[in-house]
DNA sequence: CATCCGTGGGG
DNA sequence: TCCCCAAGGAT
């Protein structure tokens, strides 16, 4: 009998593969038992101790780099985090450090990684460390949890890296790799289904080594264990592996979500004082991109009249200033994120004089398209800015 | 619990 | 071009 969150079962295996022993049922999972727990834990750390990546953080104990590291993952790849990595530890070396840290040096030093709060949270994360525990981090999963912005995760990598607790580190690589082994047919991306996989995969855990164990598990999942892949015939793990030895690797893990995106039409003013600085403006503190710097950008209601009146008539409203705006837009920006979609004409306009009483008031500023090192910008505002520049060199 | 929150790479 | 995906957490 199949159990209810697993699609085959391991006995039809035995002596035929690694698995020499059956053990429990867990959370509806039929385990291995405890031989094979052993020679599974031994096989995965060997192939660690050989084939693991050299990873900035990995030469690292301190808890505070592994911290930065793990924040910086989340979501992300390794390759786009590196670089950041190592500006952010040059910039802030230390716990005390970041939580001195001022908002625009923050979001600057974070620029172009995405998911902006992560930044803002740390700083919380790193005053709590601070005034509660004295400027040195929590050694426990339980008390890194209370720390802004860690999680069930995060806590269990740093737990586990840094402090070496015997406690897991459950992400997408983690579930993939186990949802594979034991062909769990659980989604993944439902929270009551986390407890499966939590309680299987802490007990096979290897309580000796947890934070290499659990480093085993992202490598495996970034090299052997793909997702949209089946499991390489390679993989270090294959004769554990049951949704391998059933031809079914395909299937694992299951995952239904995402969520569809929604196409929103901008106007962009790019507008020129006569200095040559162009009007910026701070974006509101919470929300997408909160605190980042972009130009003034109006949403282009269905039954609007032409964009470049709605332009000058808003600008009038909320800057109190009349610009000559060019009646056709000058290029096109299309910027996708991970839950909506932004197509956004440029509109290029003049000012022939300068407002410099918007600074400070507004959350403006007019800045030199030379100076564009000294705010905050994230990836869209530079697509709109390298448009900016194509224009006005082939205007010359 | 479902939705919000970025970005770059790969098929 | 389009869709999926990646070392999640807050609300």
């Amino acid at each position: 009998m199949t159990a209810i969150n697993q699609d085959f079962s391991l006995k039809g295996w035995l002596g035929k593969s690694a698995i020499e022993d059956i053990g429990p049922n867990i959370e509806g999972v039929e385990v291995w038992g405890p031989k094979t727990v052993q020679a599974f834990r031994k096989q995965l750390l060997a192939w660690y101790d050989q084939e693991k990546r050299d990873l900035p953080w990995r030469k690292e104990k301190d808890p505070y780099a592994i911290w930065v590291s793990e924040i910086m993952l989340q979501q992300t790849q390794v390759n786009t985090v590196i670089p950041y990595y190592h500006k952010f530890m040059r910039q802030f070396p230390h716990v005390q450090a970041l939580s001195q840290a001022s908002d625009d040096d923050l979001l600057k030093v974070w620029q172009g990684l995405g998911y902006y709060s992560r930044v803002k949270n740390m700083r919380q994360a790193a005053q709590q460390v601070m005034e509660e525990y004295g400027g040195k981090f929590p050694k426990t999963q339980a008390e890194l949890k209370k720390l802004k912005g860690i999680g069930p995760y995060t806590s269990g990598a740093i737990a586990s890296i840094a402090f070496n607790e015997a406690v897991p580190a459950i992400d997408g690589n983690a579930m993939r790799v186990f949802s594979r082994l034991f062909a769990i047919n659980a989604d993944i991306s439902k929270a009551r289904n986390q407890r499966i996989f939590k309680a299987v995969i802490a007990y096979v855990l290897d309580p000796k080594r947890p934070g290499d164990f659990n480093q085993a598990l992202m490598d495996l999942g970034s090299s052997y264990e793909l997702p949209k892949q089946p499991s390489d015939p390679e993989s270090p793990i294959r004769n554990f592996n049951l949704s391998y030895l059933t031809n079914t690797s395909q299937n694992y893990p299951v995952k239904q979500s995402k969520i569809k995106t929604k196409t929103i039409s901008l106007n962009a003013l790019l507008v020129r004082n006569e200095r040559g600085q162009f009007l910026i403006q701070k974006r509101p503190s919470k929300g997408l991109l909160a605190n980042l710097w972009t130009v003034p950008l109006f949403e282009q209601t269905t039954q609007d009249k032409p964009s470049y009146e709605n332009l000058v008539e808003e600008t009038q409203e909320i800057y109190h200033f009349h610009p000559i705006v060019m009646k056709t837009p000058i290029g096109h920006v299309k910027h996708v994120f991970s839950h909506r979609i932004w197509e956004i004409d440029l509109y290029f306009a003049e000012l022939s004089w300068t407002k410099t009483e918007l600074a400070e008031v507004e959350k403006t500023d007019w800045l030199y398209l030379h100076d564009l090192d000294q705010h905050a910008f994230p990836t869209v505002q530079m697509k709109i800015w390298k448009a900016l520049h194509d224009y006005l060199k082939n205007d010359e």
